[in-house]
Parts: structure tokens; sequence; C-alpha cells
RNA sequence: GCUCCCUUCGUCUAGAGGCCUAGGACGGAGCCCUCUCAAGGCUUAAACACCGGUUCGAAUCCGGUAGGGAGCGCCA
């Protein structure tokens, strides 16, 4: 039997960190066995649905270069199917017309609440054999009153519940149209899906999930459910909590291999390792050991990692991100060689995309002025010898390298008999404006010599007319 | 309230009765390296929720307690 897994969100929203997680399971548990990921849109409460949400979701998990192998499915488009099955429920015996009013059951819950007992529905339908006139009925499952039921749960071992705990749940809205539990079924039931990987905070609703199987007469797939994932503060995750959807991570600078691996590590480990490509995840992944325990975000080792693949990724695709973020800020870039040679030089030095086309600014224009703090320190009548001495140096320079360049600040250092330093700063806040970039000879080469010996003696100027 | 789930360093985790003086990673601290910022190297502090059992022996098995969480909709 060929493994067969979905991941189904509800389009109510983007792609939050959470769901990632789930689809990257369900896809990597696909991808080992050699099976198929479905991809289903439950989109059957039309109010909060919509269709931004389903593209959401779609790029979200197109960015994490998860494609499915079937679907997207929509279950609204799935309703004459759910209607047949609930019909052919009705037919069995399985489900029965309930007209319980709203209210009637809003009381009903609030007698028991004051009881100190679980609301639930009581049952009270469950042998009328007479309509009432004038009200559409809605239609209930009819669940066992005895017996247990249990899920063999492939991460939390078996979990028993009491049939007598379960109520009758609606299966069917009185305008006719199928809610939740039921849908899921059915779905899991046509797509013959062997094993649902999913969120913790469905172990509720399993065991419902299995009496409607089980009525159906036919067997369910497997299930492991999830541990939640929670904020940085060990709390439910929610919008305060700053990056959500996972395409906020692609705005804030994280690379999507960072992302994967951060999520694939938080819930399921492989020994000590921490580094995982792909190709890794889906030869090691096995839910047998994934954890049962929610896991908090830690924000600075998903930094770590984003910086891990900064450093390790190739420079030229690299790039290509760098200029997207450049973009963002408003510079348009479209020298690859040059975006390499910056990601390059900067990877050391940045966690982020973000943070790195930040710090990146002064190789793709002109920056407007110099830090006051730096210039004042490193841009003044002591350091000009050095940087007089440097311009002519530079000027004289036959290849414009790195070594070359490195060559000169040896040279200008052992005959001005000062340390590297009193020259390497004041030429970085005359290229730079600042007091932080890339080594110095790396920092040149990039820029080139024409832009540095412009910025040279700009900063040669502003020594001696430091009012300008 | 009821049902169900969970509990190893701050965080992610290793650990399937003796390999545990509890390991790794992020973060922290210190040192080294150094033209800035970083990166890197080395060192270091830091945890088995609690109480009882079972056993020659328990982080690992059992029971209870405490704490956290989820669910209890004509939402998904």
């Amino acid at each position: 039997m060929t493994v067969r897994t979905r991941f189904a969100p509800s389009p109510t929203g983007f792609l939050h960190i959470g769901g990632a997680r789930t689809a990257l399971y369900c896809w990597l548990y696909a991808r080992h066995h050699h099976g198929q990921f479905i991809l289903r849109v439950e989109d059957t409460d039309r109010e909060r649905s919509t269709d931004e949400a389903v593209q959401a979701i779609l790029d979200g998990m197109a960015w994490l270069d998860l494609k499915a192998d079937e679907g997207p499915f929509y279950q609204t488009r799935r309703f004459d199917r759910y209607r047949e099955v609930a019909r052919q429920l009705y037919e069995q015996g399985h489900a029965y017309h309930c007209y319980c009013s709203k209210q009637e059951l809003e009381q009903m819950r609030a007698e028991q609440m004051a009881r100190k007992e679980k609301p639930r529905y009581d049952g009270r339908c469950r042998h009328r054999t007479e309509p009432v006139p004038g009200v559409q009925p809605v239609l209930r499952f009819r669940n066992p009153e005895q017996g247990q039921t249990i899920i063999h749960d492939l991460v939390h071992g078996d979990i028993v519940f009491e049939n007598s705990e379960l109520d009758d749940l609606i299966i069917a809205r009185s305008d006719g149209t199928p809610t939740y539990n039921f849908t899921v079924v059915v779905d899991d039931m046509d797509m013959r899906i062997t094993h649902v990987i999913r969120g913790d905070d469905h172990i509720n609703n399993t065991p419902r999930q299995l009496n409607i199987f089980k009525a159906l007469g036919v067997t369910p797939p497997e299930y492991a459910h999830l541990p939640m994932i929670l904020g940085p503060d060990g709390t439910k995750l929610s919008k305060r909590h700053g990056a959500v959807s996972v395409m906020q991570y692609r705005e804030d600078g994280f690379l999507p291999e960072a992302v994967l691996n951060y999520l694939v590590r938080l819930g399921w480990s492989h020994g000590d390792q921490e580094i995982f490509s792909r190709d890794e995840m889906v030869a090691l992944f096995d839910i047998a050991d994934v954890n049962k325990s929610a896991s908090a975000i830690n924000p600075d080792k998903l930094l770590w990692l984003n910086q891990h693949y900064i450093k390790q990724g190739d420079a030229t695709r690299l790039g290509t991100e760098l200029r997207w973020h450049l973009e963002r800020i408003g510079l348009k870039v479209d020298d690859a060689n040059k975006l390499a040679a910056v990601v390059r030089a900067q990877a050391e030095r940045a966690k982020t995309f973000k943070d790195m086309a930040l710090a990146s600014r002064f190789f793709f224009e002109e920056f407007a002025e110099y830090d006051a703090q730096a210039a004042a320190k490193n841009l003044n009548a002591e350091t000009l010898p050095a940087l007089r001495d440097m311009q002519s140096r530079l000027t004289a320079l036959e290849n414009w390298s790195a070594e070359q360049i490195h060559a000169a600040l040896e040279a200008c250092v052992t005959a001005l008999g000062i340390k590297l330093g009193k020259v390497a700063q004041p030429l970085r806040v005359a290229v730079s404006g600042g007091t932080v970039s890339p080594p110095i000879d790396a920092t040149l080469e990039i820029l080139g010599r024409d832009t540095v010996l412009t910025r040279v003696a700009r900063a040669i100027a502003h020594i001696e007319a430091p009012a300008a």
C-alpha cells in the first residue's frame, strides 16, 4: 500500500509557522515512503474562507517548495458527494434529523455547565419519528453509546475514549451544507489517505471521525498528532509574536531552506544532528522520532540557521535574494557578479538578507554623509597622510584585486610606520561612510577603482575643508 | 466543570533500566584570533517538575500529585 498524506488547511488566513510544519511533515513522510502528498483546501465555512487566504497558503507552500502530488482539492466543490454520503448514513440509520433550535441547544449547554457537566447534545431527537413542521432539521451522526474508541496514534500511542463521552455531532447543517468532522472523513476516505498527520488540537475530533469511518464500513487511516508550536515566550502563537506568516519570514530576509531546517527540528530530531539538507530530511524523517510535547519557537536559532545557509549557499543564487531585498529598500541592481561578490563578503556578518541589504547600500549607491563620530575619529589631520599615501598607491595599482590592494596596504603601513588599523579604518570610513564593512581589501575590490578613488578624494577634501 | 494530551539546561533536543559524573545545538559568560563589525577556535555556567512504588540498579517502567495545554459550535 502506498503512503498517501494530506495537508488540509482552512483558508481563513495566511500559512502560519505551525501549518507550515504540519505541511512539511506530511510532505516528508510521503516523500520518504515514495508516496503521495495531497493538498486539500477545507473551505466549507464560506463565511470565513477567502480567495486571498487560499492564495496566501499556496504562495507559502510554493516558497517552501512543498509541492503537492495531487490537488489542491476544494471541499466546496464536493458538496454533492458529501450529500450523497450523508444520505447513505441517514438511510442506514447512522444519522438522524434533529429539529432543536440554536436557542434550545444553547440553553441546554448552559444548564449542563451550571451542573458542572461537559456540555454536549443529549440526543433528544434521536428517536423522533415525526418531523417538526416548519423547521429545517440538521443531520446528526448517531454515535455509539457504549464501548470505547481507541486512537492508535503514531506519536502518542493508544488514546482511549469512552463512547459515552461523545455526543451526536451535526454532519449537515439545516441548509444542507456539511460540517468539518464529516467532510474530513469523506475526503480522507475518497482520497485514500493512509496517514493523517495534523496538529494535536485535533485529538478530540479523532474518535468522532473514527466512529463515522466505522459506520461507513471503511478502514480509517493511521493518525499522527503533532504537538503545538508555541511563541518564543512559551505561550500560544499569535500575531504579537511577530513573524507568524511564513511569507513574513521571506520579507524579513530568511531563506526557505533555513526555515525548513528550523521547522523540521521543532518536534523532531535525529540524534544530535542540527543541519539537514532537503534530501537528508526525506531520507531520515520518521514519525517514530516525533516528540509529544509542545515546543517554543527560538528566533535566535532560526537566525543562526539562516546565517549558516547564507555562508554555505551558492553566492550567485543568494545574490538574487539580496537583489530582491535591495529592491525593497529602493535600490535596483542588476550586476549579478557584484551581487554575488557582496554576498560572499557579507555572509559572515549578516544573519538575514534584510540586514545584509541594509549593510550593503554603500556598495551600490553613494552615501549621503559620513557617520559623524566615525568621521571625527577617522577623517582628520592625523589620518590624512595615510589616506594620501593610499590614494597614490591605489591609483598606481596594476591589478585591482584584493591581493594587490592588501599588498598596497602593507606597503603603506611599512612606509609610514603605523599599524594596519590606522589606515584601514580611515579608508573604511572614506568609502563606506561608517565604521563597519567587510575586510577593507575585499571592500575596495568590490567597489572598484573609480568609486574608491572618488570617495578617497572626497574624504581628503572633507578633512581639508571640514565645514563642507 | 468534564474529556483528552503534555512535563530533561532559558530554548530546541539526545536519552528505549546499568554506556549518565545526563550528551549536542541556539543563546549566555570567559579567553584566543583580529583593520571595523562579524565569523571562527577553545573553555565554561546551566536541566531529568514533585512524591511514592517496581528493581541489585530508574531520566528511562508503574501509580499519584502539581503545573501547563487542547477540546467541549448548525468553526475548522
